[in-house]
DNA sequence: ATGATTAGAACGATCATTCGATCGAAACAA
DNA sequence: TTGTTTCGATCGAATGATCGTTCTAATCAT
């Protein structure tokens, strides 16, 4: 996940994330981080110029990667359809596989401890924007309403992320039945005919 | 919004919140909610017990309060669509209304500091519970197709939230005719037939 | 031997919390 | 009425712990 840092940046965010996750960011403190990432305070503050530093370089490392994940197998050649289901899917298998990085995002995308200029390379290489293109397309050939696409993607991001803030906290299961079954819920919400009919 | 409680106790929820949500945590220090509540540090532990006392009380009186201004006007007579539409519109108004109660329980809720016996009140007395009561009639009516109410539910107040979330953070506009496409939006995804045809 | 890397003690600041001293109004005594 | 007692409400200085950060010395690789 942190694989543009050396072995000791790695430790050192790895550690802060699982931090920040399971308690919060003020349990997170720098003594913590460096007895649970094996690196000295010292060393910390060779690699890194301070604490809100590290929870910036997080922020950007985790959405780059997360913008990698969601949109690694989208082809241009493949049906709106298509696209659209896998793009979510990937949205769903990311919160599954790499909770931890998820819900830090979730957490901390609207927090004033993120630098805006972190946000603002966060918004260029995010997944948004690519997945609110592939929505323009679909109002074009006429397979959705004429709704804006960035809220659209906001409402069906919304939805992805409750179910699987719900199926983290246990409240509810989560098979791959529901999840096809969320996702062309998504659609149908904003299709012209209801269901795949493809 | 805090009436149940003395004016002390008043001034420093409010505070609290205040801090709270527009730094973080971490920045409601006890020094900083005496000095903008006009209370002092020694008369808010004659109050309350400790710090996590303070945001736990505030998440009870918020979960309360939001769950009496969201289905306060739900009348059982009406029919399914009427309630459905204005629960929505409420949870909306709700978000725009008094950003600071929702936007806290929103980063709180998941959060290892509230207390689960108050995460256990909040559940008993919020609108989650009531709302899905109302989806489950719409299965029986053949309106809604057949999925698990709460997860529906789920999926709904997630579009609801990012919607706001945009709203909040001006990535977007939200006007009146914005929230109703959203609304008809969440209705058509598990509609069995599109639109409102009553 | 030199320069980068690492360690951990030390620093001042600030944290949540405690404590002893006042304040103020009611209760009672004269 | 006036003076005294009482007790909860209120205050802010003090406390020890912990915070983020800095510093100096030791270690490592070359």
């Amino acid at each position: 996940m942190f694989d543009r840092y050396n072995k000791v940046q790695q430790a050192v965010l790895e550690t802060t994330l699982e931090l920040i996750v399971d308690k919060e960011l003020q349990a997170a403190s720098m003594s913590l981080i460096a007895k649970n990432s094996g690196v000295s305070t010292g060393n910390i503050y060779h690699y890194f110029s301070s604490k809100e530093d590290i929870v910036n370089e997080l922020y950007k490392a985790i959405v780059l990667f997360n913008g990698e994940f969601v949109t690694r197998d989208l082809r241009e050649g493949d049906s709106i359809q298509t696209r659209f289901r896998l793009a979510w899917k990937n949205v769903i298998a990311l919160g599954k596989k790499y909770p931890n990085g998820f819900r830090f995002i979730e957490q901390y995308s609207f927090s004033p401890y993120i630098y805006e200029q972190s946000k603002l390379e966060a918004y260029k290489g995010g997944w948004c924007g690519r997945v609110a293109k592939l929505y323009g397309e679909a109002i074009e050939q006429g397979l959705f309403i004429g709704m804006e696409p960035r809220f659209m993607v906001q409402m069906h991001y919304g939805s992805i992320v409750y179910i699987l803030k719900g199926h983290a906290q246990h409240y509810m299961e989560l098979t791959e039945d529901l999840e096809d079954e969320a996702i062309l819920a998504c659609w149908n919400s904003v299709s012209k005919e209801k269901g795949w009919n493809e």
